[in-house]
RNA sequence: GUCCCCAUCGUCUAGAGGCCUAGGACACCGCCCUUUCACGGCGAUAACAGGGGUUCGAAUCCCCUUGGGGACGCCA
């Protein structure tokens, strides 16, 4: 048995696709699994699209993702001498055929063999012409076999069978000298000796002209895997239009690469019941027999529970670096997390139950760095005059604890013995304290939040909220006077 | 149009002829917990596309229909 080779074969012709990710998932837990490896292969034939910021995306995404490869980058760009060889050995074998067809004459073929609805394909015109004027503008085509058919023997699929009168001769070389995709991906897999192709159900229909040429190279076969493409919520194809289809889009709107991972391998493979999987488990459990046929709808509500799942069980640590990220982004600055009364951790800490992705974490946790504007609706509902005998009164005895006894704990107590003082329930001491430190009705328990700030902190936003109150109710100004 | 592929709750899926009055998860809804928001707990609604076979027995095997997707580039 041969060792596993498995690649992801991107091209840098646009962001790092959700879709791709899941191929490039599938091949990494497969090589992963078999003790195996896994080449990272640049297909930049496409001189008019490439760029070199896409390649950039494309390698940063699989860094941020884990997918580590074990070879590579390889350029398709550096093998060019390469594949050139191969089209002048076919060409020398009678593999291959100079055709010299006009864009023209091949645009009017296909307009009409649109019109006759027949398949449109190239009619090998200049199949069995003698060799032309080399100095002329011309492609290298494949002689693509007449007869019989091809059968592709999947991994998702079973045997595929296609007949050879279906597919036309392809072409090798452009008129350009630029080579394309099916001939240089055939003459990478053989030459890098990649054991198991797992990519897109979209390539399902040029694999058989690939086992052809494969076959012409006189290279094995490699095992495939077609995995069905990943759907938008209205079972269109994944675009734009639904969303976010770029990796580096989650990581930015607050997805751990954990969870995305995670919702992935879900998506088009099973273990049972499981839901949750590290990468551990992933690699643990994968496998080629359990992979589904049918394409499968990108949830964004799942991947959002699965990231709260890793928000709530992850080391704290492993989320701060994207939790300051994403606290630049809401507009807190470094020097205010430095600052700040509690450490990242402690923040993530209290906030993690109600964030479910670090962009929110980052929102309802902003409070704890600097005074964000009171909500109206909440000022107007918990700012109101019966709050300032206990807002007051809290100043009062908050001002009494030292800094060291500034705990959770202790701050409960105190709240505590204002409740049973002034003989009202929790929640009518809890919310004005939260508007005044927090702006907003939601946060973690009050105690909690008054720690998180710190007593110089929370004692200033405190004095502010009741010079609030006082402000915006007359009458209660007087009687505060008295 | 031609060729190829696919078809279980709204979504992801379990299911390899009897274990299925079809299981789990997300979402949704209800209840409980509760100082807010959450977390958590409990519960409810919800699917084998249709029709023919095969078989003692079919979600599972075969055929047809319907529906969906993909490919048909000097893109990858």
């Amino acid at each position: 048995m041969s060792v596993v080779r498995t690649r992801f074969a991107p091209s840098p012709t646009g962001v790092l696709h959700i879709g791709s990710v899941r191929a490039a998932l599938y091949s990494w837990l497969y090589a992963r699994k078999m003790g195996g490896s896994f080449v990272l292969r640049i297909e930049d034939t496409d001189k008019e699209r490439s760029t070199q910021a896409y390649t950039d995306a494309i390698i940063e995404g699989m860094e941020w993702l884990g997918l580590t490869w074990d070879e590579g980058p390889f350029h398709q760009t550096d093998r060019f001498e390469r594949y050139r060889a191969v089209a002048q050995q076919w060409l020398e074998q009678g593999l291959a055929y100079r055709c010299y067809c006009s864009k023209e004459r091949l645009d009017k073929l296909r307009a009409e063999q649109q019109a006759n609805k027949i398949k449109t394909r190239y009619d090998g015109h200049c199949r069995d012409k003698a060799e032309g004027d080399l100095s002329k503008p011309h492609v290298i085509r494949f002689k693509n076999p007449l007869e019989g058919a091809v059968e592709v023997s999947d991994a998702v699929h079973g045997l595929v069978r296609v007949q050879n009168k279906e597919m036309d001769d392809l072409i090798l070389i452009r008129t350009d000298g630029f080579p394309t995709y099916n001939f240089t991906v055939v003459i990478d897999d053989a030459d890098m000796k990649i054991t198991h192709v797992i990519r897109g159900d979209d390539h399902l229909t040029n694999t058989p002209r690939q086992i052809n040429l494969l076959k012409a190279l006189g290279a094995p076969i490699p095992q495939y895997a077609h995995l069905p493409l990943i759907l938008g919520k209205d079972g269109q194809k994944l675009s734009k239009r639904h969303g976010a289809t770029g990796v580096t889009e989650y990581r930015e709107a607050g997805y751990l690469p954990e969870a995305l991972l995670n919702h992935l391998v879900r998506l088009g493979w099973s273990h049972g019941d499981q839901e949750i999987f590290s990468v551990q488990d992933m690699i643990a459990h994968f496998d080629l027999d359990h992979l589904s046929k049918s394409p499968a709808a990108f949830d964004i509500d799942k991947l959002t529970w699965l990231n709260h799942h890793y928000i709530k069980t992850l080391p704290l640590e492993q989320l701060v670096s994207p939790f300051k990220t994403q606290l630049q982004a809401v507009g807190v600055s470094e020097s205010e997390v430095e600052l700040a009364h509690c450490s990242p951790v402690a923040v993530l800490s209290a906030h993690r139950e109600r964030a479910k992705t670090l962009k929110e974490m980052a929102e309802c946790s902003r409070y704890v760095y600097h005074m964000p504007a009171y909500q109206q609706n909440a000022a107007q509902k918990h700012l109101v005059k019966e709050a300032l005998p206990i807002l007051e009164a809290l100043v009062d005895q908050l001002t009494a604890i030292s800094a060291e006894d500034w705990t959770s704990a202790v701050l409960h107590a105190t709240i505590q013995g204002i409740t049973l003082a002034q003989g009202v329930g929790f929640g009518k001491v809890a919310q004005p304290i939260r508007v005044a430190i927090t702006g907003d009705t939601a946060s973690p328990s009050i105690d909690q939040t008054l720690a998180l700030v710190g007593k110089t902190e929370a004692l200033k936003r405190l004095q502010a909220a009741i010079h609030w109150i006082a402000n915006h109710t007359q009458t209660t100004l007087k009687s505060v006077e008295n």
